[in-house]
RNA sequence: GGGCCCGUAGCUCAGCAUGGAUAGAGCGCUGGCCUUCGGAGCCAGAGAACGUGGGUUCGAAUCCCACCGGGCCCGCCA
């Protein structure tokens, strides 16, 4: 029994391949022996372009060809020699009795071929800011993180997914701040909604405050001129906000402008709270706590789920960060100036980094800077602490951020290599993604301008239900709500993975909502029509004879759906999720052709609607498993 | 000034890593399909100077160079 029939055609056209260049008097070594896909216009099902070959070693295509022939075929049907191509067809009916054996005896496995060497893998994804809620940004954060995770997983890798919780910075401050003021205050909202209320109104009155400071001190009309117009800006986003929740608002207005300067006030706090005294730690562990609760809340709608929740002061409290900048210290690309620089670039030079990473040899990586002159710690020192402590118990790390952060990403890989880490710089990635905008302004959730992640589940959620009662209209209420949120889930995690990471991407709601074609909800209406054939079927269906499927539509459905396994594992080691989201769309596209002009129930004799039903099961099968590793449920009946 | 990303049909995107056969989809538009397993569907049609100009190659949307348009990043934010 294989796990990979497709594997099987390629392997045979492979030897087949290797066989007739060692017969012909060369290595095979010598040889990039590559086959493609032919288009659907040709009639074949491998391709070998013979172009480099027969050019490089002037050999004819002919000879080749007739080399190839003499190979003893078992699952190739026939080898034509087409405009300088090889095509090789294989026996479709015996590549389906190869698929249903595999098929049906792996089930939920199919499809998931373990890798030779299992790594032990981090994915770090999500680690919004715990001040806000998520908004659709971090959605597509969390969904390519999540989707990733499954992919590596159902490759045999043992995956564990990080958030990591950026609890300091003045952010955090600021909203921690706003939180001391008013915590008395109970607010029946969840609570990470509840905190970017108060975040987005104690930054805007901080603003004001801040502003009203300046004006006193201004020295021209001109500055006085620049000031006034931003005080009109956030004095419009505080009746924005104060609309929001009144007394929340007047409550926070009221603390903030009882402190005789509470910028100073922020800054007390962010420096208490690095440094670790005991009230200002619990005062910000208990704020980000109910945010992130609230985080889990929404997370787990979307089917995405975290082994580790790792706090960043954690690792500025202990002493890893001490260690990283001691290390790069005793190397010789680290000078200080007021504070320590890492010349990034000539570590990499020295390294040989840059060829290794594909960078151009003239470009001047940065320097960065390693510490405040305060003695404070930064950011990207406390990541490259962070990175270290992750690769402890994994071969490799990947971070999931935004592409604005590719510069500081890229001197963490390179200060890994300069701590003499060159293997564990080898072993990070930074994948990264294209942000999310809105159409007409930008998100801010300084300014609490964003579409929230619960809102668009909530509409989604309510959409499907819709069109869900359109079609059950007798349907038990708990089943409608339990299926509304599977198709309304699927139809948001689809469309935010269906777009390569590195594009761009404006929200719309018809885009996230999309229900038609090359939408989640289209794969899983397939899905449901499969389930629905088998579910009309009395007892096994056996007895079937592969030889009597006959169908141009059917025939396409056995090669696609013996194609899965090696689809999968591309995905998995190229860590291209687009191609699940492509693949399963294909197959959902050739399955309702096929439903729509092949009555499979009706089928004479028994043992072609056997083997019919043998297919449906094994459509039903790659597309139910197909969505599983797109965190994507797959219900019966929708 | 430097680096990276994006530019493919009216709109939104695949394809580019590893060059190969007539550049694929969705939305929208036109016209068909419910006596058949569920129409969130199926079939057919119109619609593309692949940003521009060079180059490499038997062959370029794909590789190289220049340019144009948009975005992001570049020493004490995260």
């Amino acid at each position: 029994m294989t796990s990979n029939p497709f594997g099987e055609f390629r392997v045979e056209c492979y030897n087949a391949v290797k066989n007739a260049i060692v017969n012909l008097g060369f290595e095979s070594s010598q040889v990039n022996i590559k086959f493609e896909i032919p288009p659907p216009s040709i009639d074949a099902h491998l391709a070998f372009p013979t172009f480099t070959f027969s050019r490089s070693f002037n050999i004819s295509p002919k000879k080749i060809y007739d080399e190839i022939l003499k190979f003893h075929f078992k699952l190739v049907d026939n080898v034509k020699l087409t405009a300088g191509y090889i095509n090789f067809c294989v026996n479709i009916k015996r590549l389906a009795d190869i698929l249903f054996n595999s098929i049906s005896k792996l089930d939920e496995q199919y499809g998931f071929i373990p890798a030779e060497k299992p790594m032990r893998i981090v994915v770090e994804h999500t680690s919004a800011n715990p001040i806000h809620p998520l908004h659709i940004g971090a959605a597509r954060n969390a969904v390519i993180g999540d989707t990733l995770a499954r992919l590596l997983r159902a490759r045999g890798h043992k995956v564990s997914t990080h958030f990591y919780i950026d609890d300091v910075g003045l952010q955090v401050s600021v909203a921690a701040y706003g939180f001391s003021k008013i915590k008395s205050f109970k607010l029946s909202m969840k609570p990470d909604h509840f905190i970017g209320l108060i975040y987005a109104i104690t930054n805007c009155l901080l603003e004001i405050w801040k502003i009203k400071r300046d004006l006193d001190n201004a020295e021209s009309d001109e500055m006085r001129i620049k000031l006034l117009s931003k005080l009109s800006e956030w004095v419009s986003i505080a009746n924005e906000l104060r609309e929001r929740n009144e007394k929340l608002f007047d409550l926070l207005n009221e603390g903030v402008n009882s402190d005789p300067d509470p910028i100073r006030a922020v800054a007390e706090l962010d420096l208490k709270y690095e440094l670790g005294d005991e009230s200002v730690k619990s005062l910000i562990r208990e704020m980000c706590s109910m945010c992130i609760e609230g985080f889990k809340e929404t997370l787990k709608k979307i089917n995405v789920y975290h082994d580790s929740w790792d706090w960043e002061s954690d690792i500025v409290w202990s002493s890893l960060v001490k260690k990283v900048l001691k290390g790069l210290r005793e190397t010789s690309f680290v000078y200080e100036e007021a504070v320590p620089i890492f010349d990034a670039n000539s570590a990499a030079n020295k390294l040989g980094l840059k060829e290794k990473l594909g960078l151009n040899v003239n470009y001047e990586i940065p320097k960065l800077i390693l510490q405040r002159s305060d003695g404070r710690s930064l950011y990207t020192t406390r990541d490259i602490a962070y990175t270290l402590w992750q690769f402890r118990n994994a071969d490799k790390v990947i971070h999931v951020i935004g592409v604005e952060q590719s510069l500081a990403q890229l001197q963490l890989k390179v200060a890994l290599a300069a701590l003499g880490y060159t293997d564990l710089a080898e072993n990070f990635i930074h994948y990264s993604y294209e942000l999310v905008s809105l159409p007409g302004f930008k998100m801010s959730s300084r300014r609490g301008k964003y579409v929230d992640l619960d809102r668009i589940l909530d509409e989604a959620v309510e959409r499907a239900k819709m069109e869900v009662l359109k079609r059950n209209r007798n349907m038990d209420g708990e089943l409608v709500d339990k299926i509304s949120r599977m198709v309304g889930v699927g139809a948001v995690r689809y469309a935010l993975i269906s777009v390569s990471p590195n594009k761009k991407m404006v929200f719309t709601w018809d885009r996230i909502l999309d229900f038609n074609r090359n939408s989640g909800p289209f794969i899983q209406y397939a899905h449901a029509r499969a389930c629905n054939i088998l579910a009309k079927v009395e007892g096994a269906f056996s007895d079937y004879d592969s030889s009597m499927l006959e169908d141009e539509l059917e025939l396409d459905l056995v090669l696609i759906v013996s194609r899965f396994p090696e689809i999968v594992t591309e995905a998995a080691d190229t860590l291209r999720i687009e191609l699940i989201t492509d693949y399963l769309y294909d197959v959902a596209l050739k399955f309702n052709s096929f439903y729509d002009s092949v009555h499979v129930l009706k089928s004479k004799p028994i043992q072609l609607r056997n083997a019919r039903l043998q297919l449906v099961n094994a459509v039903r099968i790659v597309l139910s498993n197909g969505l599983s590793l797109l965190g994507i449920d797959a219900p019966n009946r929708m």
